[in-house]
DNA sequence: CGAGTTAGCGTCAAGTTGACAATAAGTAAA
DNA sequence: TTTACTTATTGTCAACTTGACGCTAACTCG
């Protein structure tokens, strides 16, 4: 085997971002935004936004700023995806092991995120051949997503603070794919008492009008990583006011 | 804040050992080995084996490289945990960015497994302070040996190419540190396809004698990461011959 | 006021789960 | 050889969960 590379393996952070956005059609779709690579190798093949780790900072700050600076969004959830450290997968020259993290975005937010020539928001079900072994990590973000969002209660993430159960129901019914029976979704999330009615109600529509709910913040939802790890499942007190 | 370092951060690979094995009672127990340091930082304490990572070895490969020099085994099972990576986690001098995998070995070699005085087992419900954060890390890790037994079909990492059924309800009773009923613990392994009887049975035991089964190999078991990770479950054959 | 629309509740059958009783098939003692 | 004992294996039943689906509630609009 040939000595390949005279310095140690890289560090870097990337980040696959989840939101719920109009695409063309203007169907809402889990939708991600990708960068365009603008050095070898790979040069202009769409990518993960990420770079290389800080020398002071945390991981998972170093994946909050990577998404701020790609979308200037704010991450409504941030959890670690996978270390992928393969040799050679990023090219014969160097050794990069990238730890990624998974994000979630708010959907309204998500509509006036940054996007140019450079960052670009791709339907998750139609995404082109990426740049190193970028294809793979999104699959995997992708089957973590769904997986978690039927046993965890994630979907909030994609969701203001206060929703209705028919929101938060097509969350799940556009991330899943699958359409959701009214019925017994309300009784499934009321059974999890992951969410608490605030009281108040939206008026306005040609219909009853419906119950606003919150995620109960009491609830320690499931594993976002070892426990030390901050807990990051922001509210809106705890960043910018609107 | 002050510049810490003025490295780039380290790359280590770690391994949290999972096996069966009789403590000091003659009880079997969920059992892991541990190194002690001996250089600074915490020189003396003990700590989860790894090293650094070579240059152009695979990740996976580095953990059961790992789980090899330090106890002469090798895994039957072997996962990626998580990367820790908080800075100031090592000591102030130098940043680590330790990437954790977990494993398990067989019970009936692990018995055999080297132990000298720097290598040790230790009940997993009976650590002492480890090196770094390493006890942390160990709690996630079984964390999620036991989460991952309850859904997932990893048991059979303990034990060898056949077994009884009363062998893997043993396995799930230790590890979940609970009694499970008989009868219901065969109709959920049964229903669950993940076993096939062999057709033997094992005679001598004062009483009727059990079937003999071997593990599913066309199923899938559930995600060990990425799909191009390659999949770690060793069967006897592929390894050494006993 | 009636039509249209979504919200929210109720019901039922099928499937799953936990507790536990009953039978099977060995070995060892009487 | 028969009986006692032990674990294996099968069976049953009630409680709970899940999916399918219907019905009523409460709005707006024409």
């Amino acid at each position: 085997m040939t000595q390949k590379v005279a310095v140690p393996p890289q560090l870097a952070i990337s980040t696959v971002i989840f939101a719920l956005r109009q695409d063309e059609q203007g169907n809402t779709a889990l939708m991600l935004p990708l960068v365009q690579r603008i050095r070898e190798p790979h040069l202009g093949k769409w990518a993960l936004p990420g770079g290389p780790l800080d020398l002071t900072e945390d991981l998972q700050d170093a994946a909050a700023r990577n998404l701020r600076e790609t979308t200037g969004l704010e991450p409504r959830y941030l959890e670690q995806l996978y270390a992928f450290g393969d040799p050679g997968r990023s090219s014969n020259q160097e050794r990069v092991v990238s730890i990624v993290y998974w994000a979630l975005v708010e959907s309204s937010e998500a509509d006036q995120a940054l996007e140019n020539r450079n960052v670009q928001w791709f339907a998750a079900d139609c995404i082109p051949e990426l740049a190193f072994d970028h294809n793979l990590i999104v699959e995997y973000a992708l089957w973590r997503l769904r997986t978690k969002l039927s046993y965890s209660r994630v979907a909030h993430g994609f969701l203001g603070e206060e929703f209705t159960l028919s929101q938060l129901r097509e969350v799940y019914e556009i991330v899943l794919q699958k359409p959701l029976d009214k019925a017994n979704f309300r009784r499934t999330i009321e059974a999890s008492k992951s969410i608490v009615p605030t009281g108040q109600r939206v008026a306005g529509g040609s219909h009853r009008p419906p119950q606003l709910y919150t995620y109960n913040k009491e609830l320690n939802l499931t594993d976002q990583g070892p426990l030390t790890t901050k807990t990051f499942i922001s509210n809106k007190s705890e960043s910018s006011q609107k």
